[in-house]
DNA sequence: TGATTGATTGACTCGTCAATCAATAAAAAT
DNA sequence: ATTTTTATTGATTGACGAGTCAATCAATCA
């Protein structure tokens, strides 16, 4: 083989393209040869790597939800208190470089994705498993046994804030995201002017 | 056809066919054909009708969204105080016939074909600001200045479950989307910071 | 050096689908 | 009765796209 190991750079290169053409045409028609032609090869060759359009669709995935994984890791990572650890989900979740037209685009469409796809399905549940699993760890100490029940309620508010993003016209940026997300979620938390009344529940708790 | 006026069943009939293919394959890929034979007639003939497949898509999607504003209509009809029909506008979001499956996946995928077309933007668009409004409207007396801002976090959380509910495992029906929808709602609201602190207590205990 | 093997592609097949059209049937209008 | 209008479809066309394949090309290894 010419120049061994290129195929981990052509897979990214592919899932690269993906995301891109995905995000140029807002939709999953996009055609094998344009994904290959922008990554930079022949469209023979990204079959030859993935097997298949809906393989090369399915990696793409999986890179946009590492991605986002990777992005709270790194947020969580530094945070000390769970309203901090709570915070550090919202920062991961509408920081770039998740929060773009092309990733949110691509979002969108694995939803659409996930309905004929069980693969996809499964990979967007283990998603939404994890950031309630996140979120409620986070919520627990502040609000005791409403935790579940308020990441459900932020993580579906999380999820409709992306899906209007996907709407540019009258979308916010995704600072105006961040801030509303929070205002509202302090709105959620016990006393939410004094964090002391969260404390004390807090103490009650555990 | 002889039979006059069949025009306006055709189309109909060729509605509802749209929203039922889409619903089943999960995505806009629903050929012509597949839609006219489950509307009973021939693709030629909805061809005849609507011009194209674009626009049967479009007609659907207005369809759809007619739909939901004669619900929030006729739930608000009866509605006498601010509270009555903020809740109004909740129970239109996630009664029948706008809460299934089929339903959903329609939504869903027409803000996919919003993001190619520009005249689904503009019906989407609509339907957002209508929502804004009438949610505005309902809470301006409530909130005040704060109403606008409330809305939009609202408008959100509906558009939130509405796509979590298009992932069916381990979504939750209208009833509860609803129950949850409400009790958020509740803690949006003035006079919450009591009420709130006291159901949280009382939450933990129970 | 020469065999091996991965990398790479152009050309081709096969299927699908939107859109069109010519033709037919039958009610309504004249 | 004949013409017009509306309804309807089977057949066809033209385009496009996924997937395959045989054939190169070039680095590595024995």
């Amino acid at each position: 083989m010419p120049k061994l190991g290129v195929e981990p750079i052509r897979r990214q290169a592919l899932v690269k393209a993906t995301i891109t053409e995905i995000g140029a045409a807002g939709s999953l028609d996009v055609t094998v040869s344009k994904i290959a032609r922008r990554a930079g090869m022949s469209s023979a060759l990204a079959h030859h790597y993935f097997g298949g359009k809906e393989q090369i669709l399915l990696a793409a995935m999986r890179h946009i939800l590492v991605l986002f994984a990777d992005e709270v890791r790194s947020q969580i990572a530094s945070a000390r208190t769970p309203a901090e650890r709570l915070d550090a989900i919202l920062r991961a979740s509408f920081a770039s470089p998740n929060f773009t037209a092309e990733v949110i685009a691509a979002w969108l469409n694995f939803y659409v994705l996930a309905q004929a796809n069980p693969e996809a399905l499964r990979l967007l549940t283990v998603y939404r498993r994890r950031l309630q699993s996140n979120l409620t760890y986070a919520l627990r100490p502040m609000v005791g046994a409403a935790a579940a029940d308020k990441a459900e309620v932020i993580g579906a508010l999380i999820d409709g804030v992306y899906i209007r993003q996907s709407l540019r016209a009258g979308a916010m940026g995704g600072d105006d995201a961040l801030a509303m997300l929070r205002r509202t979620v302090d709105h959620m938390l016990p006393g939410a002017d004094q964090r002391k009344t969260a404390e004390m529940v807090d103490g009650a708790m555990t």
